[in-house]
DNA sequence: AAAGCCTATGCAAACGTTTGCATTGGCTTT
DNA sequence: AAAGCCAATGCAAACGTTTGCATAGGCTTT
């Protein structure tokens, strides 16, 4: 058991020269000689020398280390996204920290604590339901550590960001269903705070007007995305004189909440009451009757563009001011 | 922006005393003086001073960091085990470094060497349907970086292990079926490299032949885990004389996979064909016709030890030579 | 009052790099 | 042959810590 890193020291006595001659030669500086070049890098592969990590933060204060806070990695959505972020990443030479905030505020905070504490390069975050403070992100700003917000993005508070087009996804997804002769649609919302939960709201009502139905309040519940508030919301929805004809889901996981909901209520979820939602999850594949439209979330491309967005801006040196943003189009999956 | 980080020199001339008085009063050595020693405190909270990593790296050799490498996030089973790597993990003050190889051996092995660059202190890996070569891991030996192997460990490898019981487990499950007059029982087995789909097999034979019934090989089949595969080989069995009354999945997505295929034969799942399988993931519970029973894997308790054992060896001094291993018990559970 | 001994603190080297600023020696100029 | 130049290389400081080994006083001992 040799447990030992080569080090440019060793290099450089082996060889008879300087370390800076080695360091040089290793960066291919024309200072330095063709024949000790060769040599250098001869020896280096084969004694396998990598840099010092800790060396080079010292010098060069980077880490090629980035932090990543979401939700949950086992909603799909999720683990997709972060496919993308490694996928570009990894290619850059960076390496990914990945936290879960499980939807708790004060698990985000510790995450983007322990990645201030590790000098990361960057952070991407998606937001927890509880996130309604952003005082955390504007410590990392103060230490000059650049943020990417993707999906799940702050209100108020300007930022970089990664998102689809919520409003016209829900827009659309709220059309579809009117043009199929659907006109009583509940809305079973993600939590009030969050950004993407009141622009599926606007997008909601825009259609609901532009189609001159009645927006009828009673229709929109919020949830805190938890399996007991989807259960308490969806059973006021089937509690109302006016029984909504179609769900429009925060999301698949809340969709499929819901229609356990239905089942024990002796309604066969997309026969009796019609589901939709965001997301698209390939998990949906298995279910015997799936949403029968869903905007697709794009989660790996997302993720790719979080990541390639953190990369440039740590890399562009002049600070600008003003704040990156990418919007995904919208597509709608019909499933029936 | 003030992009910087305080450093123990900065507290040192603030208080117009040496840096190693400031670094002894941090960490509370008893030779500095008690109004010192606060002083340092006072001061060192109000800045938010907090060590630089890569200077302890640099003297300490600790990064306190540690890589995960794993088949796919987006299987509940990986993500829970993450979930619970995650909480112990840091709680130690550790953080987590995490790669998906995606079933395949060039990515594990590009992750494990990055890990070794970035000088990580452990690694915790489940294998790749791919992996049948474990060199990377020796390399990671010889840097001294010490390795737990989780649910997919490496067969005539010793090494740390962490994993569920899965002959007993196999074997018990296929008792069940039995017991239920089920005789005709076939094995949708995983990749014949991984050394769980072998103690599968073995359950399953042992079982076979306790009962009294006759092996018949065209019975078991072993699949890489893709969609394909499990379409191809399920297909093989649904084209024998005598068609198996039941299949034993290698886990719930090729249960699920092997599902679809029945359907699209006109079979009903559980009903027609009944199907048993290792995991029970909670996604499960959104299924019309689940799994009639399943071997519990205990996913979160497997991330959790696995990272328990982790910074057990990462603080063991005495390097000894003996490997540790902990087996969870076997649990079955019955759905219907 | 000299010697010794605490207590509280400081110095400086070391960890593995990078990099601005020398230094060396051979070669071209004149 | 003296001066200058360039190519090739080396020196040493710096990055932020830790830590073995001083050092400086003040206090006790005799």
């Amino acid at each position: 058991m040799e447990k030992h890193q080569t080090t440019i020291k060793e290099i450089a006595q082996a060889l008879n020269v300087s370390i800076s001659t080695v360091s040089r030669a290793l960066k291919g500086d024309p200072r330095i000689g063709l024949r000790t070049t060769q040599r250098v890098n001869e020896l280096a592969k084969s004694l396998h020398y990598t840099p010092n990590p800790a060396a080079l933060l010292l010098k060069n204060k980077k880490t090629f280390t980035i932090g990543v806070v979401l939700p949950y990695l086992k909603e799909e959505f999720f683990s997709m996204a972060i496919t993308g972020i490694e996928d570009i990443i990894s290619e850059k030479g960076y390496n990914v920290f990945v936290s879960q905030s499980r939807d708790s505020y004060d698990r985000e905070v510790k995450a983007i604590k322990s990645f201030i504490n590790s000098r990361v390069d960057g952070v991407i975050v998606s937001l927890s339901v509880e996130t309604e403070n952003y005082e955390h992100f504007k410590e990392l700003e103060e230490f000059g550590i650049p943020v990417v917000f993707f999906d799940r993005t702050p209100v108020n508070f300007p930022a970089h960001t990664v998102k689809c087009n919520v409003l016209e996804g829900a827009f659309q997804i709220v059309n579809y269903l009117v043009s199929r002769g659907i006109t009583k649609i509940a809305l079973l919302n993600g939590a009030e705070s969050l950004g993407v939960s009141k622009e599926r709201l606007e997008g909601y009502s825009a259609a609901i007007h532009k189609n001159g139905l009645i927006f009828s309040p009673e229709y929109v519940k919020f949830t805190n995305l938890t399996i007991e508030d989807t259960e308490i919301k969806m059973l006021e929805l089937l509690a109302l004189d006016d029984k909504p004809q179609a769900i429009f889901a925060f999301n698949d996981y809340v969709a499929l909440d819901a229609m356990q909901v239905c089942k024990q209520h002796g309604y066969t979820p997309n026969k009796d009451i019609y589901f939709v939602s965001f997301a698209n999850l390939p998990i949906c594949t298995y279910m015997e009757n799936p949403p029968i439209a869903s905007v697709e979330q794009f989660a790996y491309t997302l993720g790719e563009s979080a990541a390639k967005m953190l990369v440039d801006v740590i890399n562009d040196t002049n600070i600008e001011e003003s704040f990156r943003e990418v919007v995904l189009g919208t597509e709608i999956r019909i499933h029936d």
